[in-house]
DNA sequence: CAACAATGATACGGTAGCGAAACAATCCAT
DNA sequence: ATGGATTGTTTCGCTACCGTATCATTGTTG
């Protein structure tokens, strides 16, 4: 792999890669929300609700809501934690994962464009 | 230049980039907004309202709201077409440079992590 | 000049986000 | 077992966003 991109560069992929998915059908998340399902798909679980975030930076309510719409789209799902119940393991869905798949492509299509 | 990215690493990229975006101090823009910027900043102007919306395929209205948000923030300027007087101009501002200068950086600081 | 077209802004009703604070449920320590 | 700590949710008042429809201003055309 090679990751070597100089500013200005890594600018346009953004823009055309975000332009794409602002102009796609899916679901517009917040740039939070975004980086929620990111850290989720992409960070070994378990993942709490406190833990969360602490990591994005923001209050817990930030997270719930996060959740509870994110959740309504089918992207992530909830699970009581048998071992304590006062926690909450947030899962994967098989939604959350194309979605994140269709980023990827996005990304990728547009990094090959720009390479050209 | 090489961008040279399998799906799974664009979307690490995207995700340690989004995450330090949120967690900074810097205003958090929607997505429609900050892919807004980055076409004010990145296509070579001049920007008005109608050609942005069609760009990013919102209404207008939601370009006006996001020109008075960041307005407000210093990212964006608007002045009117001498030429003709209905057109909006869209211009860019130091702060809005600036702005991007940074998430240009965050982007590549994080590339280089992951490259490691 | 009058009728029309085009542009950007505004009004409206509704939805969803925000932080702070209070809350219920659960665990833990004594 | 009871007091305190911890976790996630809810409530509160507020702000900002959404799309539709309408508006004022400006340009264009007959």
């Amino acid at each position: 792999m090679t990751v070597n991109l100089r500013p200005s560069e890594a600018l346009h992929l953004w823009h055309s890669a975000m332009l794409r998915l602002v102009q796609s059908e899916a679901p517009d998340l917040t740039l939070r929300q975004l980086s929620l399902l990111l850290h989720i798909y992409l960070v070994p679980p378990p993942h709490t609700v406190r833990g969360l975030a602490a990591t994005l930076g923001v209050t817990k309510p930030v997270i719930t809501r996060a959740l509870d719409s994110m959740g309504a789209l089918g992207l992530v799902r909830r699970i009581r934690d048998d071992r304590d119940r006062r926690n909450v393991i947030i899962q994967r869905t098989v939604g959350g994962a194309l979605y994140l798949e269709k980023l990827g492509d996005i990304i990728i299509e547009e990094g090959r464009e720009l390479a050209l």
